[in-house]
DNA sequence: AACCTCTTGAAATGTTTTTTCAAATGTGAT
DNA sequence: ATCACATTTGAAAAAACATTTCAAGAGGTT
């Protein structure tokens, strides 16, 4: 049993800026640096914390390319719709695509009722390239 | 351009033990210990760098799972259904299914196709629970 | 064998994440 | 408001993970 949520000032920062700019991904150190600009500041350790608990809560993505060496975090909110579609992300230029697509949605059901697997697409991220960045 | 590949005596012990137990994961410090113990002792550093090329020639793929902190491996082979057909691993058990299902394919056409998103399935896995861990 | 290139491995270095723990803060009850 | 108690914080230390360095060694070619 996870004992009860303080609703802290840091953990409200957080949340604010990262809310605010929800179409962006972060690194902890952009997080760290973004937050003591703002006059907010948070600590690293509290960081790590507040963003593990908030993945763990579903309001949160973490995101680890294969190119960056440091996890990237990006907010996603309490909307339900995102437990269900799947999520493309661009290799090139970080952009999160939510696939509100119908047929995503019948695949995961494919999936767990002819194949027996149960598909967690919070935990689950097509990587490739987006449209803008495949003209290049 | 990349420089010529050798084909040298840690490479080759790599390859060996790894397609051998193409069934399972491992992390950088199991293959150490599992070449140091099979007489084929290859360092850390040269490992690193054997599965880095290895990853980006598609022979073995490189897991990343929110529990575990260290980067898993696992064998794939040359196997060139394995660049379009998507793949699921069961964040219980590691283990990896390969979705040979002609409505993953379709999936990943149809996302080019409508959503202008190229999806690189090699890069890709979604995560889950498979039908054996969903008993419990 | 001679030659050149690529690879190796141990150690040093760099980076990211987790742990520690006393101090500070949030919460609910009084 | 104040008390009592649980949770959270942050700076620093430690741990974990990954990359770089570079001289020595091995692979491939002629």
């Amino acid at each position: 049993m996870r004992s009860k949520a303080y609703n802290t000032a840091g953990k409200k920062a957080l949340i604010e800026y990262m809310a605010k700019n929800a179409n962006r991904q972060f690194t902890v150190d952009e997080l760290y640096s973004a937050l003591l600009a703002s006059g907010a500041p948070v600590g690293k350790s509290s960081l790590y914390r507040l963003l593990e608990r908030l993945v763990s809560d579903g309001a949160v993505r973490k995101f680890k390319e294969s190119e960056r060496s440091s996890a990237a975090f990006q907010y996603i909110g309490s909307d339900e719709g995102c437990s269900r579609h799947l999520h493309l992300k661009c290799a090139e230029c970080g952009k999160l695509v939510h696939l509100e697509c119908p047929n995503s949605i019948e695949l995961i059901d494919h999936i767990y009722a002819e194949h027996g697997f149960y598909v967690d697409s919070k935990k689950s991220v097509l990587y490739g390239k987006c449209k803008d960045c495949q003209t290049e």
